[in-house]
RNA sequence: GGCAGGGUAGCUCAGCUGGUUAGAGCGCCGGAUUCAUAACCCGGAGGUCGGGAGUUCAAGUCUCCCCCCCGCCA
């Protein structure tokens, strides 16, 4: 029975360019859209860009360029990376379209109607490149653990959305329906995280802080928090599809979303509560995947890019990597990828294996049948467990394509090739070929491997589909895998037809030797060093252009150093007796430890100090100004300027 | 600290509701074969299934305790 499907990846966020998390995410909606169309289903598949938020703001600023020019042409970059490895999304919805923006002022004002956006006052600690706020417990050495970034205290007016007026709700919904979230263990975090209460969720920005989001439509001095925003393309985008049509009614309940852990919450926690507050269904299901780790750590975009999904398809292709993703990985959990990982996978299953199996046993009928797909002579005893095999995976194989069980279906596709190159030794069918009275042992033998190798392209298509496509070509296998043909009659045991001629045998898989690996592997290293080299030169960026008026409220003078002190019981700070010619020395706190672990050995030193800046209390007492010092750079570099010439304390500085 | 997941051959892992001598791939050693992409096939070495105790006729598989790794939360 034909089902409707909608799948949808996250929008990827476009501070970074498209890396091997993007394409394994994608890849598994595409795939998953594939099998389902062979399957006969309706399926609509949504993809795209988000494209609000202060990192994207920081990421332009560093890139020099103004923000609308950055999001597009990133977005672009996705949408063009897509295109060309040939993902079959139906649409590509990206957060600063109109559409998106309607959609998303619709809802905020819906539920600020209802009553569930309130107004308040809030003071906590805000991790820009999280783009939240932190609680004290959450830092590490006073830092975001994520981002090894101090955050900024900030004290601001927002709005809220009563997210946890919807806790019990949520709960229930899970408990009733236990497959909602998949893998159970995903499920299991989110309910024993819901078992705290359930803070209610800030999702305004003043627009002081930050202009570049979606204006609240009932309050145009705040922007709209970056998730509260981007979490709805996945409705926004069947409201107004790329078409202009509103295609809700007909997809939204159907609606399966893939992401990967790290975006858990705001995916089963965040984006059920507003919908609930707004008054529409939830998703059918989100499927819940793991990481790729390179060695120990995570490829993540801010880890860098290892694989870019382009190069990496002009290496190998981008259908031999789909493989490794789906063979590789136990869904939900962690796996490994190393180029060395991918080429021992790719030799072994897709070189030696089907590769293989199709050449010798295509070469076996151009030499001995004329090139001809022979007819299907009655089977014996030695073709019955290939046939009980191919015949059970019209069961299994969806099955497992409907548990997320990837790497289960493709490994008995493997099996069932495995099985047939024994059988191939078994029956010699060269060795029939010698033996005019053995010809139709012969031509059972060849068909029956010739079938299995059609079944599995046709089993493997959703995967891999432009090679399977040329295998199936190459057998002569023309009926189209747009579910016009039903599966079984596809899939089935029987359905090579006899007669066509094959062509020369393709090489499709060729092997990859050392020496290319050897090769790409250099290439990589030495992008990485490119890639490594200019990231470390990047500037800070330059502030906006201030008058001179504004520099001359600044009052710097000379002072000397005349003592030098650890703080106990701070990490950072130093203090210091700093001489300006007054009256007695001032006290000034300097951050600057980590530099000048023994603080007296700048007696004696002249420097530049903000002599008009407001004192400070401190723990540890009063600063009374601000030693100038400068650094910068991954290494933290830094270092206090100094005078080398004769200037008295109290001197200016312009 | 609480909760969840995991700890099985050199490496990556499979082993569902307990049941024959614990499996696969890769790697290694030996053999066979020649249709094929130095391929394919067969055989071998290699594991006290994290440790300990218990339940059972029977435990990698269930129970309890402990150790280690990863994740979420505090």
């Amino acid at each position: 029975m034909s089902r409707t499907i909608y799948i949808t990846t996250p929008l990827y966020y476009v501070n970074a360019q498209p890396h091997i998390g993007h394409l394994y995410t994608t890849a598994l909606a595409d795939t998953v859209k594939r099998f389902h169309v062979m399957m006969g289903d309706h399926v609509y598949f949504l993809t795209g860009t988000d494209e609000h938020g202060e990192k994207i703001v920081k990421a332009a600023q560093k890139a020099g360029v103004n923000t609308q020019e950055f999001v597009d042409q990133v977005a672009g970059t996705f949408e063009d990376t897509w295109k060309q490895i040939d993902f079959t999304n139906d649409d590509f919805i990206r957060t600063t379209e109109p559409r998106h923006k309607e959609f998303v002022q619709e809802i905020l004002k819906r539920v600020h109607d209802s009553g569930d956006i309130y107004f308040d006052q809030y003071t906590g600690l805000y991790c820009v490149d999280c783009e939240r706020y932190m609680t004290m417990t959450e830092l590490v050495d006073g830092k975001c653990p994520d981002h090894e970034v101090e955050p900024v205290e900030v004290k601001e007016s927002n709005y809220f959305f009563r997210m946890g007026k919807y806790r019990q709700q949520l709960i229930d919904h899970i408990e009733k329906n236990p497959e909602w979230i998949r893998p159970v263990r995903y499920k299991n975090e989110v309910l024993s995280f819901l078992k705290q209460p359930l803070e209610d969720l800030c999702i305004s920005r003043p627009k002081t802080r930050l202009e570049w989001g979606i204006d609240l439509p009932f309050d145009d001095k705040y922007v709209t928090y970056v998730w509260f925003d981007a979490l709805l393309n996945y409705v926004s985008a069947l409201k107004k599809n790329a078409a202009g049509n509103d295609v809700f009614d007909r997809y939204w309940k159907e609606c399966n979303h893939f992401l990967a852990k790290d975006i858990l919450k705001t995916h089963a926690i965040y984006w059920p509560t507003m919908l609930m507050a707004a008054g529409i269904p939830l998703p059918k299901q989100l499927d819940v995947h793991g990481y790729w780790l390179s060695g120990e750590s995570k490829m993540s975009k801010s880890l860098g890019n290892v694989v870019k999904p382009l190069v990496f398809h002009e290496q190998f292709g981008i259908e031999n990597l789909r493989y490794f993703f789906f063979r590789e990985m136990k869904f939900g959990k962690d796996a490994g990828f190393t180029y060395e990982l991918f080429v021992e996978r790719y030799n072994s299953d897709l070189a030696n294996g089907l590769g293989n199996l199709l050449s010798r046993t295509a070469s076996i009928v151009k030499k001995n049948l004329g090139g001809v797909v022979p007819e299907q002579h009655n089977t014996t005893d030695a073709e019955q467990p290939l046939i009980a095999m191919a015949k059970k995976l019209l069961e299994t194989y969806p099955k497992n394509f409907d548990d997320r069980a990837f790497h289960v279906a493709v490994e008995d596709i493997r099996s069932l090739m495995a099985a047939t190159d024994r059988y191939i030794n078994e029956m010699a069918p060269w060795k029939l070929a010698r033996d005019d009275e053995r010809k139709e042992d012969l031509a059972r033998v060849l068909y029956t491997a010739l079938e299995v190798v059609r079944i599995s392209a046709v089993l493997l298509s959703p995967i891999m589909p432009k090679k399977c496509a040329q295998i199936l070509a190459y057998l002569g296998e023309t009926r189209p895998l747009d579910g016009s043909v039903p599966f079984e009659g596809l899939a089935g045991w029987g359905g090579l037809s006899f007669g066509h001629e094959l062509g020369d045998v393709p090489r499709l898989f060729p092997r990859i030797d050392e020496k290319k690996l050897k090769e790409v592997l250099e290439s990589v290293e030495a992008a990485k060093g490119v890639e490594e080299k200019a990231e470390s030169d990047d500037l800070e960026p330059i502030k906006d252009e201030i008058t001179i008026d504004d520099f001359s409220r600044v009052d710097l003078r000379v002072g000397i150093i005349r003592e030098g002190h650890l703080v106990e019981g701070s990490k950072k700070l130093i203090r210091l007796m700093v001489d300006l010619g007054e009256e007695k020395p001032r006290q000034i706190f300097a951050g600057i430890k980590s530099h000048y672990a023994q603080p007296q050995d700048l007696v004696g030193t002249k420097v530049i100090v903000v002599a008009n800046l407001k004192p400070r209390k401190m723990k540890f007492g009063i600063s009374e100004g601000m030693v100038l010092a400068g650094g910068g750079g991954d290494d933290n570099r830094l270092c206090v300027a100094e005078f080398d010439g004769d200037l008295e304390p109290g001197d200016t500085v312009t």
